[in-house]
DNA sequence: AACGCGGGGAG
DNA sequence: CTCCCAGCGTT
């Protein structure tokens, strides 16, 4: 069909001395496999080691993850991002044990029907914890095969990814799907660069390359570009009363649904509690994928012990144990932290706005 | 077929 | 700054 037959027996042999040593490959049951993938979508090996340990730490099977608090799985998520994967991944393990008895499925179908896992991840896991020969489609495979067989279709739409997943279901090697599939995304993290820096001299595909044939490796693969992000102007008040903070909880849907915040209102001027202004805090600026924040923050003393429905006053030791705060509040942390160590908060405030 | 959804590292 | 990462569910 392509030079895609080419690559099989050369990718297995660069794989087998050049794979890192990753702790989901030491012992790949299904469910380190599932827990590790979910981790790893969107989101790089390096981001996800400390989170993955912990997590399998805490809860080292199905049964374990289908019975845990849910706001103790997302304090285990904190920082990670999307949160949805954790309570998808939880919705799966509870199907788990209702549709399987608690035990994994074991078949492409049957494990693409698990809440949170998709083409890719149902690939994965079919292939890497239970040697069934389907393709795993992620967004490194796109950018090899794209460049090894010179396709120029948009790696973003549907029949794109949908034909890369044809041609290489055609080559795959039924007796080693899951080290295929793992050579191929390891081949794109690790020498296939993205944006035209790959290190072609060590790939393992550069005598039959198509891209690097035709010189066209800063071109492909084709990716439309996506929007540009918008801005959003937020006031963060950071409301003390004795040794407490105030947090309230977000919304269930929407961005960073259902985590804990400090109270934030679009305008300065519309503090939610009964309070006197004590100061100005720092700034802070946090980037998400489609929306940038620019914060500003007040110091206020609330003038009494009462809160809206649904927030909580919240000490420094629960705070750091209970509560699963977004990184996008990372700027008023050192603030914060001081306050209700019984520190004077402002004093040296000033750091936290370098 | 679009869009929303985090956070961080590399260039 | 920009790009992109072992993507998925919703609309």
């Amino acid at each position: 069909m392509n030079n895609l037959e080419l690559l099989p027996i050369p990718l297995l042999e660069w794989y087998r001395e050049n794979a890192r040593v990753l702790p989901w490959r030491s012992d790949p049951t299904p469910y380190h496999v599932w827990i590790s993938e979910i981790m790893l979508q969107q989101t790089r090996v390096a981001a996800v080691l400390d989170y993955y340990r912990r997590f399998l730490d805490e809860l080292p099977t199905v049964a374990h993850l289908a019975a845990v608090e849910e706001d103790r799985l997302l304090k285990l998520w904190q920082g990670l991002g999307y949160y949805n994967r954790a309570r998808n991944l939880q919705k799966a393990a509870r199907q788990i044990m209702e549709d399987h008895d608690g035990a994994f499925p074991d078949t492409y179908e049957q494990i693409r029907c698990l809440t949170g896992v998709g083409d890719y991840t149902a690939g994965a896991i079919a292939s890497i914890a239970f040697g069934i020969p389907v393709p795993a489609v992620d967004g490194n495979v796109l950018r090899v095969v794209a460049r090894v067989t010179g396709d120029e279709g948009d790696i973003l739409k549907g029949d794109t990814k949908a034909r890369m997943g044809e041609a290489l279901r055609a080559v795959m090697p039924v007796e080693a799907p899951g080290d295929f599939n793992q050579a191929l995304m390891e081949l794109g993290a690790m020498v296939c660069l993205p944006n035209g820096a790959p290190l072609c001299d060590r790939c393992p595909a550069r005598d039959f390359c198509v891209a690097r044939r035709t010189e066209r490796i800063g071109e492909l693969p084709v990716k439309t570009p996506k929007k540009p992000r918008r801005v959003e102007e937020r006031t963060v008040f950071l409301i003390f009363y004795g040794e407490k903070v105030a947090l309230r909880r977000r919304p269930k849907r929407g961005l960073l649904a259902g985590l804990w915040e400090y109270p934030n209102e679009q305008s300065p001027a519309s503090c939610p509690v009964e309070a006197a202004t004590l100061a100005d805090g720092p700034a802070g600026r946090h980037i998400f994928t489609h929306i940038e924040w620019h914060m500003g923050s007040i110091l206020v003393e609330a003038a009494g012990e009462r809160l809206p429905e649904g927030w909580v006053w919240v000490g420094r030791e629960e705070l750091a144990r209970d509560y699963a705060l977004p990184n996008a509040f990372r700027a008023f942390r050192e603030t914060v932290e001081r306050r209700l160590g019984g520190e004077d908060p402002w004093q040296s405030s000033i750091f936290d706005m370098v």
